[in-house]
RNA sequence: GGCCCCUUGGUCAAGCGGUUAAGACACCGGCCUUUCACGCCGGUAACAGGGGUUCGAGUCCCCUAGGGGUCACCA
């Protein structure tokens, strides 16, 4: 298809959400699928909710899961200015138009008076819709009003006849009796426009081809469609992506734990994770295939192939395939993920080398879901421990022959010519087989005392990292810990 | 409550009138092994319910139920 033109609106009132993650990469990956172009929009029209912050934390979030815009605030566009907070005059010109053209017309109603009729239907168990007594001020009414000092909203004139019916690209043709919508409010009295409005002018002037956005518009898409209508505007298509939900079906919210895309970030884990994850939340192809980079996502994306279903997002899963990026990627990413935390930890002050650090990392890797865990799992090859495993100590220290071996150990590890993993392997091996022993009942208590764990990556490696001095003096200080006990 | 959307295992999902109803995560076994993780092998587990249409229905239609969304001078 040819010139496409995609965008993603969010409003700067909060942090960017997982499930706004989701419609901003099934923009972009449409856009990037068929060569068009993807603009972020800020709707920022409630001057009381959005915030500066709130704009700049989105921004990062999409530009760390690598969805890059064309046109968007921070970088302009020949269809700008991308903030509605700076359009006023464009939404100015198109709700004078509908005056003028008597499609749309002042209200004079109180908010105040407006809520009394609402309770009152509510009360009632009726439908409650505005009554349309403004609808035909006469104009010297409408300047007495505004003499007098009123302020006034602007309400579209909604015909109450006939169908409005959105063709959505993933749910098919969607139908709504016009008889449902009342006139709707469509600029308030401060002068700004309503989101419905907002969005159909913007939609309309920035040459959106296609509207991909949460389901959760599905019901306003109508009332945008009787705006274009009024203003004589072509539709853009359509397409609503089911939501994201919280694993109990509820909607998902703070309380379900990490929804926030900043958040993961700070979790450690990696965004191409994270969209690979979301991409597979709601996008199928038929294919049985699990790793997706973008390359082939771009390839391979279709709107017709999103599920029309709601999705409950499964952190395991989401885990499960992060640890599957964290042994892929390149260790010096991992590492300069890690450094400014190791850093704080005093881990890598003077002695400690790069090399060193990239070492234990990679050698834990492989262990942790998260970038954040590899940090937990290194802790011994960074600082001194001064307790051990309790079931450990029972199962390795409390033995008859406990001191015996740690002392053979203590042996091998001060003798051994090369301080290899190979080398220190075969001729620990080699002794246990002379006491008589299985190896594992070596390696266990000498695991517990260099780590206080009994879960560590392999035994051997883990002492050729950690180095001759420092395997010495663990194994001594357990020996002196089994002596006290 | 009105309107709208949705409904295949615990979760994500394939399926598009005829299949022993895939696969992945999770879970449970086993293998590997030096513990953990990885990896490999195997297992438990699903068409919400009821009516139709059809020789035949997870697939088409209707109803019911459940879930979600929306009905603001919020977006």
């Amino acid at each position: 298809m040819k010139g496409i033109r995609v965008r993603f609106a969010p409003s700067p009132t909060g942090k960017l959400h997982i499930g706004g993650a989701r419609t901003a990469l099934f923009n972009w990956l449409f856009a990037r699928s068929n060569k068009g172009k993807f603009i972020l929009r800020l709707e920022d029209t409630d001057l009381t909710r959005s915030s500066e912050d709130s704009a700049r934390s989105i921004m990062e979030d999409l530009q760390w899961l690598g969805l890059n815009w064309d046109e968007g605030p921070d970088k302009g566009g020949s269809f700008g200015p991308y903030r509605q907070s700076e359009r006023l005059p464009v939404y100015r010109k198109y709700l004078q138009k509908l005056l003028q053209e008597n499609k749309a017309y002042y209200c004079f109603c109180s908010a105040q008076e407006l809520r009394a009729e609402r309770e009152k239907a509510q009360q009632e168990k009726r439908d409650y819709k505005y009554s349309g007594k403004c609808r035909s001020l006469s104009k010297n009414m409408i300047k007495k009003h505004f003499q007098e000092g009123k302020k006034a909203v602007i309400r579209l004139k909604v015909p109450d006849t006939g169908q409005t019916v959105v063709d959505d690209l993933i749910r098919g043709k969607v139908e709504f009796a016009n008889t449902l919508f009342d006139d709707f409010i469509i600029a308030k009295s401060d002068e700004w426009p309503t989101y419905n409005f907002a969005v159909a002018v913007d939609d309309y002037t920035m040459n959106i081809t296609h509207v991909i956005r949460a389901e959760e518009h599905l019901s306003n898409t109508p009332k945008q469609m009787l705006i274009y209508e009024a203003l004589g505007f072509q539709v853009p298509h359509f397409a609503h992506v089911s939501m994201i939900l919280a694993p109990d079906r509820s909607k998902l919210s703070k309380r379900h734990g990490a929804t926030a895309v900043e958040e993961f970030r700070n979790e450690g884990y990696l965004p191409e994770s994270l969209v690979n994850y979301l991409a597979l939340l709601g996008w199928a192809t038929g294919k049985d295939k699990d790793f997706w980079d973008v390359e082939e996502m771009i390839r391979k994306f279709r709107l017709e192939d999103i599920s029309r279903s709601p999705a409950i997002y499964d952190k395991k899963k989401l885990s499960w395939m992060n640890g599957h990026y964290l042994r892929r990627i390149n260790l010096s990413r991992i590492v300069s993920l890690l450094e400014k935390e190791a850093q704080a930890k005093g881990w890598l002050e003077k002695d400690v080398s790069q090399e060193y650090f990239g070492r234990v990392v990679d050698l834990v890797r492989s262990r942790a879901k998260t970038v954040n865990e590899i940090l937990d799992h290194a802790a011994y090859f960074f600082e001194e421990f001064d307790s051990y495993d309790e079931k450990g100590v029972e199962k390795y220290f409390c033995k008859d022959n406990s001191l015996d071996i740690l002392y053979k150990a203590l042996e091998i590890i001060e003798e051994s010519p090369s301080f290899t993993a190979g080398e220190l392997e075969e001729s620990l091996r080699l002794q246990a087989e002379k006491m008589n022993i299985k190896a594992a009942d070596m390696i266990h208590p000498v695991r517990l005392a260099l780590s206080g764990r009994t879960a560590t990556p392999g035994l051997f490696e883990v002492m050729e990292i950690l180095g001759r001095s420092r395997c010495i003096s663990r194994v001594k200080k357990a020996i002196e810990y089994i002596k006290k006990h």
